[in-house]
DNA sequence: GTCTATAGTGCGATAGAC
DNA sequence: GTCTATCGCACTATAGAC
């Protein structure tokens, strides 16, 4: 499915478009952050757009493992919490990766009308706001992933060291959504 | 300071720029968008650098103009919301530009250390928090306006009227802070 | 799976006429 | 303030050897 060669232009990738952004980034950057030739990465993916398409997925399989080990919780209450942790987590730990990929417009428009980021954002949905959350709810979810998101690229916080980064994240995002205990 | 024909090319950068990105935006786009030559474009700006600077610039100067409306309320609670309601106002009204602009990459190093944008993140941070929010407070300010900017550049939104989808923003944002009335 | 070499296109930027 | 024309360069993508 994935290659170790693909993987590596992946990692790449992902690291460069976190920093020019997808338009920024060209096949020859990513060449060379490997250290290998353009048509070595051409051999892996055909295009540019399938290199942007693989990079996209494998992020948002990061957020479907946080779903997945939150939704075997034993009660929602756990389930929530998890599903908050879980992508405070991923927001910090990879910082403005996971994060500033998945608000590029490119990448925007490439998923806009996918299927499979539907799904996902329907099952953050449901851990965060509970089955019965009317369409109202979306945009609470919507709200609080933007925050999650946001707060760790932007410019005057990224001082911050990952631990209480990840400690005060927490704790607004569950004031947020109106929980106030772990 | 500012020229009509200079306008025309900040307008069709910021529009192009939440589009494309700015990497992903060529000065021949800008020209086409305008309906000139490139050339009549560098006459007004030397470097594509300096156009992404107008915008950027363009586009602070707009939550300025929010943030001295608010400053100049009777009473901290009046600015705090009015700060708030701006905020949102600003996002919903301009969807997708001032918003994405602000998430680029390469706006976001080219301002990380300007103090211009400093400023203004404090001031709008003593407006929404108070006078005597410590160094934490400013964690709060970058979640807030990432939920807000975040939340209407998101696919699944993207699809309200605006009416609606400011009233939820701001119900939201009221909350987020603590705030229960208007 | 990687390389060199190259085709063809579009880029940012400049010169000089009107 | 706008144009045409052009420079030199980097880009995406392909062909073919190893």
């Amino acid at each position: 499915m994935t290659s170790a060669a693909q993987a590596r232009i992946i990692a790449a990738a992902l690291g460069l478009f976190a920093r020019h952004g997808v338009g920024g980034t060209s096949l020859q950057m990513i060449a060379d952050e490997i250290g290998v030739s353009k048509a070595a990465v051409y051999h892996q993916y055909k295009t540019k757009e399938e290199i942007v398409r693989a990079v996209a997925l494998d992020e948002l399989a990061a957020v479907e493992a946080v779903l997945a080990e939150a939704e075997a919780k034993a009660s929602p209450a756990e389930a929530r919490d998890a599903a908050l942790q879980g992508m405070v987590d991923l927001a910090v730990t990879r910082r403005r990766q996971t994060t500033s990929i998945l608000s590029d417009p490119v990448i925007g428009r490439l998923f806009a009308r996918d299927k499979h980021l539907h799904q996902v954002m329907s099952r953050l949905n449901r851990l965060l706001m509970g089955p019965d959350g009317g369409p109202d709810s979306h945009l609470e979810t919507a709200m609080l992933t933007a925050a999650i998101s946001g707060a760790v690229m932007h410019p005057l916080v990224s001082k911050r060291d990952d631990e209480t980064l990840r400690a005060q994240l927490t704790l607004l995002a569950r004031r947020f959504l109106g929980v106030n205990g772990g």
